[in-house]
DNA sequence: ATTGACATTGACGCTACGAGATAGTTTATT
DNA sequence: AATAAACTATCTCGTAGCGTCAATGTCAAT
């Protein structure tokens, strides 16, 4: 059975267009063409449409498609996961919009209730009570009193949600640290994405406008030398401090 | 004073490329122009800025943040909450990304488990009793036994955040028929957009390859001829039912 | 006078096509 | 057989928000 663009397109509910940039981008090849320059089809390229149309569907790139359908022994598995990853990223990223915009009509509308925030002021109580005992010393003779007034209410403030994803976007951190440990190198690129984990992280807890590199590289100076947090970072992976505390520098100072 | 496009750059923590690109597309002009071709900006653009950056983190659009800035009577809360609807569209399809490629994960693992989702496994068997109860006749009669099983099946299948996507989507889908309605014109863009949610509804309920235009068209005319769907309908908004049977006809036909 | 840091205006690249122009080919109708 | 309708082809521009060269001009310091 051969099948013309049209035809294929239809049976694929994907339009003319998209089979001709597939052919553009080698992705999926007419079988052959025919003497009046058509595209020609055959059930092998319907097959393997069905299998871009099913990846495409994951919301996965042309050409990642492309290398795991060619590419014999391409680790399947691990892709979908490292997209997963991409994908919860990007569900975090949304949900913190939703929350800033969601916010921003509420002061528009001059209205400070906040109710639904309240039913989980408990929850959060504790969660204040646990940071506060296991950083706030640190931070307040780092920064004095007042920051970490400011951090508590910040947390206080937090939704649930919010909480729901700083606490994902800390296993982002802990898990790519552990990663980027294994490089080696403070300077390779994973260990400067883990950096940056590292200041969004902060930035939950540290009141607007207080971020600075200075006050980074400050923090990081003092996972080192504080066994407190040496220890938390060396729980997550042996020399997880030094590590975090090498990169940071690197991170900070340019 | 005044500033050159580096120190408002690093002020304002952007590259120059923006800067410019802000003052290509008129969004953020600098007050004046040196002799040296230089652009000179005031703090009367630092503060734009702010406000543009304010609204740019909330992921809104260039060409829309001008529109709030410099539009006067703009309604800037029906923005937001315009924007807050796309958002958590967004978040809806990404979510279901993430449900999907979680599957498509186990399904290489060759791991059926799902234990997380046995979790909800009550609390989802009311839902699909009442959803048979409700519309498990007219679909039985329609397409025969296995569909309706299959449709079981699937919603078993589903987790408790797709449960959540699917109410959400069911939401959305009310109140677009809603302002659809009030168009008055089945043809319209916003109605066609309530066919699209309707058939995404749907593609929940029915398993897997069984959608088809023909058989959501003559769904459409059962909702009309079959008097608890009218009901369902006629709640939502009045003449929902007919209206949507309209719609559904100029969407299936075309 | 030279160097280095900063400025300028292009122009291409990125993603996955949509839309349109223009032209040739096949099929259906009169 | 003539004509119209339907289908095919290639080519090009547009999308959003810049990043990233490239080529060139300007300013401050050595």
């Amino acid at each position: 059975m051969e099948y013309t663009i049209n035809s294929i397109a239809k049976l694929a509910g994907i339009s003319t267009r998209s089979l001709r940039y597939y052919d553009e981008i080698d992705l999926l090849k007419p079988k052959r063409i025919s003497s009046n320059k058509y595209r020609i089809y055959s059930q092998k390229e319907v097959d393997r449409l069905q299998q871009i149309l099913f990846y495409k569907e994951l919301d996965i790139g042309l050409l990642e498609i492309k290398a795991i359908i060619d590419v014999k022994d391409f680790d399947c598995q691990k892709a979908m996961e490292d997209h997963l990853v991409s994908l919860k990223k990007k569900r975090r990223k949304i949900e913190t919009l939703i929350i800033n915009v969601e916010k921003t009509i509420l002061s528009l509308k001059g209205d400070k209730e906040m109710s639904n925030e309240e039913k989980f002021a408990g929850f959060k109580k504790k969660i204040v009570k646990e940071n506060d005992e296991k950083y706030g010393e640190e931070i307040r003779m780092k920064y004095g009193d007042n920051t970490i007034e400011e951090s508590n209410k910040k947390l206080m403030e937090m939704t649930e949600k919010q909480f729901n994803n700083v606490e994902e976007l800390g296993q982002e951190l802990n898990r790519t640290l552990k990663e980027a440990v294994n490089t080696g190198d403070p300077a390779s690129e994973l260990a400067q994405e883990v950096c940056n984990l590292h200041k969004e992280w902060l930035t939950f807890y540290w009141p607007k406008g207080t971020y600075s590199k200075e006050a980074h590289l400050s923090l990081a100076q003092m996972y080192c030398e504080d066994d407190r947090f040496k220890e938390y970072y060396e729980k997550i992976v042996p020399n997880g401090a030094e590590f975090l505390k090498d990169a940071l520098k690197i991170y900070c100072e340019k």
